[in-house]
DNA sequence: ATAAATTTTTAGACAAAACTAAAAAAATAT
DNA sequence: ATATTTTTTTAGTTTTGTCTAAAAATTTAT
């Protein structure tokens, strides 16, 4: 398994999760940076390794066995990201671009060691959830800030945007992983709200409030 | 810098540190497994990268740019070693093919910081230097258990041979770094050694007195 | 329902890093 | 000093993953 197979099965498992249908070639294309011709050879090469399940101009889905790969890769990712973050002290905006390189080493030793070191944590340093070795994920019934009742006490759970601009955004916001928020007051124009943070009030956007998961 | 060129690098760096001159074409392939063509070709490609000079029929040397970007790939090596030896309790015939794999990993940051985490080690599991952010080694007065005097006191500092089958021996005899040693009696037809060691008595062939390192 | 636009695939090419086979250079032996 | 052997390089392929440009299929619009 090659470095550029398994970032075409981790695209096609992140954009099937949000889709919930066939994947279409130009999705991927724009995911990973490539142009559609290249993908529609990947897929005819993971379709030969039964990895995907795919017919020309039908768009893709994961095999089981695809499934189970891609989920370990995730694991993987996540479970460098909390190494990076909780034993290196990396902070959460510096931790991607590591993993996306960490996240092809291969050794389910190593991996299933890392998961044993780490206190075999469940969810990443976005909140995102961390895959067992069986690929069971634990869910949650998080929510996007944008969806909140007003007055309601949340806590913070996860980001659904991982980019650093945007963490750094809510460093700045003293909004982290467990922080509580309340809205307040919702502006009927433009869906602006004001949150009550534990020690302060702050106004938001719409963009963050539907970047901003929440239970 | 791939991964390929990175690895040569890592082997031209090994050979000459013995040699002590120039590299052959042949000795590279066979530690990388390559055929010589292959080598010439790449040969070629990090001298027009100024990481070696290389002039046709005449073997190669590092440049400094070359050696010091070999000496810190050497480090990131040991680092990890140290890691999954001394953090995740890999033992040390283990580590040696996924520290190849995790040397290769891109961040500056990420080693140094990886570094601070395990206390700044001087020496891998295996008894060899690590380089530290300047490409600065510290050196040891280390010798072969084979050019040790009889009857006197020494400790194991390190092993020349890595090899998952000789470090097991090692276990097997109860013998790791850090071990008191003493020849008792040298035998003169093979050259066989009587060790006493903290808790017994054990006899060794002149082979494995040739791969170990005391001072 | 057909035309236009978009998406996807095919065909052919390229770069990296390897290979084989043959040629050239260097080292060794007589 | 020349012949033989060994080492190294060259020339031409292969594989992987990418690309561009053109063709084909599908979707959208009128």
């Amino acid at each position: 398994m090659t470095t550029s197979e398994e970032n075409y099965l981790k695209v096609i498992y992140h954009l099937s999760s949000v889709l919930h249908k066939g994947v279409n070639t130009n999705a991927i294309a724009g995911m990973l940076n490539t142009k559609a011709s290249s993908v529609t050879d990947m897929l005819r090469k993971l379709s030969e390794k039964k990895l995907v399940s795919y017919q020309k101009y039908q768009g893709v889905t994961l095999t089981d066995k695809g499934f189970h790969t891609a989920k370990m890769i995730v694991r993987k990712h996540r479970l460098w990201e909390v190494f990076l973050v909780n034993k290196l002290q990396f902070s959460w905006d510096e931790v991607h671009e590591i993993a996306e390189e960490l996240e092809h080493i291969k050794s389910e030793k190593l991996i299933n060691k890392l998961d044993a070191f780490l206190g075999f944590p469940s969810f990443d340093p976005h909140g995102d959830p961390i895959p067992n070795e069986n690929g069971d994920i634990k869910k949650v019934n998080k929510l996007l800030l944008s969806e909140a009742k007003i007055d309601q006490e949340y806590q913070c759970v996860g980001v659904k945007d991982t980019s650093a601009n945007f963490l750094q955004y809510l460093d700045k916001q003293n909004i982290s992983l467990g922080s509580k928020i309340k809205i307040t007051d919702k502006e009927n124009f433009d869906e602006t709200l004001t949150l009550q943070l534990e020690n302060n009030t702050i106004i938001i956007s719409n963009k963050i409030a539907t970047n901003l998961y929440i239970k």
